[in-house]
DNA sequence: ACTCTGTCTCAAGACGTA
DNA sequence: TTGAGACAGAGT
DNA sequence: TACGTCC
């Protein structure tokens, strides 16, 4: 789960690792695509009223609509995608997921008391958060993904993790996900919002892709890896609560002033005004992100294939009742896709646009940032704020 | 007064036709 | 589930 | 471009 406020720190903070750009800029790039949150999304998404989109046996097929059509999209950018999935949650994250399970059970018990009493609204609003992507849905995706000759990863545990190493290996250029911890599992890329950049649909609805660099972001936030881990980590993760009262500013100058978390943690607790949670395994849950369970890159391989139409056809029309001419004209696009965008990425071209991009990128917002101020008070432009750097925090006085 | 955190709310895909 | 925005309220 | 349908 990514860290509260991270955006806007980086936005405030080191926004020459942030670049807004057409997903057309990763052309002939080869992307390592977190699956469980792509199908999360259109799980959510995809429904008709309260319930999602079933095959004749009741399964869920919400998720499969959407996998086709923008791994058709993708190929078609000339983007070469790998689907990564999740493999067992790790241990650390037990307590998390016991939240989430709760919240889901009370999720459940709200629609079903809604739908009893009729409100079809709210039912449906509680439905959207009961989704669970259970064994067999996963396996489809893989399924279809495979058939359309894109690879499939299947990560022993965290998808994150096992995307940051194929980044790190150089097996993909960036990892494609939402969540901002790809880049505490050491993504040097990663891309956000992708997906509306993708589909002409979803274009017009203000977002673009974003691609964040984990290099610039140290240098300009001025701190080396391990110390970025550690400030995801007091901020709060996935594997332990934050800490009351610290957020990522505070745990930014914090981080900045001790330069390692089990220091910063000792100063914190010297002041009884907050609670850090015990207990607090400083190296544990380092190691969560320097040593997360993932497949070794020369242990991948990766190919990008030609797409199996009678598979597809199988899985979508035979198992899973969608329309046959519309997979035949997906299938149609895939193949006429592949043809065209079958060129190699001259990277030299791309090269020298990336950093006076970048340079114009941060003037803008430094303009606009200084526009709000001086129009009096007004309420600050929305996802960036005033580009205050704080170079030396104290957290209040020991 | 200003800065930061915590808490609440909201919306969420992609296609083709009209 | 997720992020983001708006706002309230605590802390400095 | 807005909206209904997709399974």
């Amino acid at each position: 789960m990514g860290i509260k406020g991270l955006t806007k720190l980086i936005g405030d903070n080191a926004p020459r690792a942030i670049k807004q750009q057409d997903a057309k800029a990763l052309f002939g790039r080869k992307v390592a695509i977190d699956a469980s949150m792509c199908i999360y999304q259109l799980l959510v998404a995809v429904r008709m009223g309260a319930d999602n989109l079933t095959n004749e046996d009741g399964m869920v097929t919400s998720h499969l609509n959407g996998l086709f059509y923008r791994t058709i999209r993708l190929i078609e950018l000339g983007i070469k995608p790998i689907f990564v999935f999740d493999g067992k949650p790790p241990s650390m994250k037990g307590g998390e997921l016991a939240k989430r399970a709760e919240a889901k059970k009370a999720a459940e018990e709200a629609a079903k008391k809604a739908e009893e009493d009729g409100n079809l609204e709210l039912a449906e609003k509680f439905a959207r958060r009961v989704n669970r992507i259970t064994p067999e849905m996963m396996a489809a995706c893989k399924t279809l993904v495979r058939a359309m000759g894109v690879p499939a990863v299947e990560a022993p545990c965290e998808a994150e993790a096992q995307c940051a190493e194929l980044v790190k290996h150089g097996l993909a250029y960036a990892t494609v996900s939402e969540d901002m911890d790809s880049l505490t599992f050491g993504t040097n890329k990663l891309v956000r919002q992708l997906w509306s950049g993708v589909s002409a649909s979803a274009q017009k609805k203000g977002h673009t892709p974003t691609e964040f660099s984990l290099d610039v972001l140290l240098e300009d936030l001025d701190l080396k890896m391990h110390e970025f881990v550690d400030l995801c980590i007091l901020c709060g993760c996935d594997y332990v609560d934050g800490i009351k009262g610290v957020g990522v500013v505070k745990a930014l100058s914090l981080m900045r002033e001790h330069k390692d978390l089990a220091k910063a943690v000792e100063a914190l607790k010297r002041l009884d005004r907050y609670e850090v949670p015990d207990p607090y395994p400083v190296d544990a849950l380092r190691e969560m992100f320097f040593k997360p369970e993932i497949t070794a890159a020369k242990d991948v391989s990766l190919k990008w294939g030609k797409p199996d139409e009678a598979a597809i056809k199988k899985l979508m029309v035979e198992d899973n009742q969608f329309d046959e001419t519309k997979i035949a004209n997906g299938i149609k696009r895939l193949l006429l896709a592949r043809k065209t965008s079958n060129q190699v990425r001259v990277d030299s071209f791309f090269k020298p646009k990336s950093a006076p991009n970048a340079g114009a990128l941060a003037a803008k917002r430094k303009a606009a940032a200084l526009a709000a101020k001086s129009k009096g008070k007004k309420r600050r432009s929305p996802g960036l704020s005033k580009g205050k750097i704080m170079k030396k925090g104290k957290l209040g006085n020991k």
